[in-house]
DNA sequence: TTGTAGGCGTTATCAG
DNA sequence: CTGATAACGCCTACAA
């Protein structure tokens, strides 16, 4: 392994001048510094990150952690993410978590390993709360999920409102059986959307009407449809809180010939890529994605400067296509 | 912050036999540990990953290097990988690089830097050149996409016969017009699969049926089968070299008031999730894509004990559905 | 079974 | 502008 001693003793110069010249202190006459530099390159040098560590305490590198890769959503939030962290020079790392608590104290470790300058967290708030009494001294915020009335920083939609309106567009349209698949409720997003659903319905809420499934994947929103089209009087009309549960429910309607929206009007969460090219492409309740991991990235640097912003709500919007 | 001194003193032992309990060596009476454990445990006292790295050289820390998450494909790898990585007791980080060569230098310099145990490198073959040739002394190996010769070792299919196996289905069912989609040839996959279609055809190759566009985006899949379908004497079929490729195809295809598969057959790659939800469901060229990850990550596994495996060719099967 | 002490590679302080 | 040197927190011979 090369050295600073290494290149300090082929440049005839100090390790201190060399360490100079890595982090480009201004103090270094250009004729040693490009003496220095060569050397470098000569010996293919790097800097050994750990011992660095060791000194200043600071990788430059951020941690996200990321409940499922599996659902198209994170894609496009990590994207923003890691494009403002880039701009700030550092660089983001992943980490899929699977929300498994057994492994919790690997993960606890990991995050007090100082191996990362800071955090961000979109794991289901109930994991949140975990991380919040364990790890203490590193600067971390909470992107989509958050702690209700905790202090961490977060950015977020209102996903309580998103429902409501996903929910108050079918009424409008003259719907009045309108059910709801929703995702496991120890994500907040799915506490919340449930709650604007539930409020939009009033008295006209049914609780045989509430499908509550244990993720996204296409197939769990196929069953949960097919249950709901299997009630007595079936409903009208579905709001789902992903696209990918909605693309599931529409499967499952195309498979008892019922046509979408006429027989069955189906609206969805996310605005993922495949929306727009599914069909019938979906009605659906968009989130600024990349905006959402950008300004999360920021919160985070914020909290790097020790400052300690205040949380953020991003606006959704419906965009109205063929499913409902 | 709380070291191996601090519990030292308070548990009066030397910081020796601190650290002797930390790595749970035998050599410690159990009244001795108890005592330590106790006061680690109330003191909050975490290793510092950094410190120990510098002593030691591990981190237990693998990282995989992904180009471009929004592609479903990746994500089930991915599973793999992980699964197999915490069997282990390591842990698996991820890096989206999205093949920025303007990147590179941050990017060796996250290799170099000895946080991670080993690497596993998912980008295209002509990023893994340089990766290799800056990147000495750190364990790597390939998966899916590798140099060819070249003495890392790798786990993949075969992706020319994969091709040839498509092309050779539609030719089967009577297809003479067979359209290519692929990607961007500085993925050996997409080269590879462009061989094994050219070499099904043979004769009846025609230049002008071949797309290449720069990624696998719905929309790319989209825009290239308009240009096919535009052509004098339009494909009857078109062989897509990713599922997501397909399906921008598929909705080219019903935008142009053609029926897939009747007027147009279309065959994908991967059998992403969604393959079997889209409608029509996607007949395509399954990968194994969990045990790619899985395969790959044993293989790094086996460098760590300093041994060299052999490469892995895993076998693909065509997935028979209702596109073509 | 336990303690002492040296060093891993880097950076920062303090002189010169 | 440059150099010597002392940490950073941990691990591991070697000694006791």
């Amino acid at each position: 392994m090369i050295t600073v001693q290494d290149v300090a003793h082929r440049a005839k110069v100090s390790t201190a001048t060399v360490s100079r010249v890595l982090n480009k202190h201004a103090s270094v006459s250009s004729a040693t510094r490009e003496r220095v530099e060569t050397v470098i390159k000569k010996l293919g040098y790097r800097v050994d990150v750990s011992a660095r560590l060791l000194r200043t305490s600071q990788t430059r590198l951020v941690l996200a952690l990321v409940p499922d890769l599996s659902n198209p959503f994170y894609a496009e939030v990590l994207r923003g993410m890691s494009t403002v962290a880039r701009e700030h020079n550092y660089e983001l790392l992943l980490c899929e978590t699977m929300v498994d608590e057994a492994r919790e104290r690997a993960f606890v470790q990991m995050l007090t390993s100082r191996l990362y300058d800071g955090v961000i967290c979109m794991d289901p708030f109930t994991t949140q709360r975990l991380v919040s009494e364990q790890v203490k001294d590193l600067p971390w915020v909470a992107c989509s999920e958050f702690v209700q009335g905790d202090a961490v920083p977060h950015v977020s939609i209102n996903h309580q409102q998103a429902a409501m309106d996903a929910t108050q567009y079918l009424l409008a349209k003259g719907h009045k059986r309108i059910a709801l698949i929703n995702s496991d409720e120890k994500y907040l997003y799915a506490k919340a959307r449930r709650a604007g659903y539930e409020a939009a319905m009033g008295k006209r809420l049914r609780k045989s009407y509430i499908q509550t499934v244990g993720g996204v994947d296409f197939a769990l929103g196929e069953q949960a449809a097919k249950q709901l089209l299997a009630l007595a009087k079936p409903p009208s009309a579905i709001v789902a809180v992903s696209d990918t549960l909605a693309m599931g429910a529409i499967k499952a309607c195309r498979t008892k010939g019922l046509m979408v929206p006429q027989d069955v009007a189906v609206i969805g969460f996310d605005d993922i890529p495949l929306a727009s090219i599914f069909e019938p492409s979906l009605t659906t309740i968009a989130q600024p994605k990349a905006e959402l991991g950008a300004r999360a990235m920021h919160l985070l640097l914020e909290r790097f400067k020790g400052k300690h912003p205040a949380s953020e709500t991003l606006s959704h919007r419906l965009i109205e296509r063929e499913s409902a």
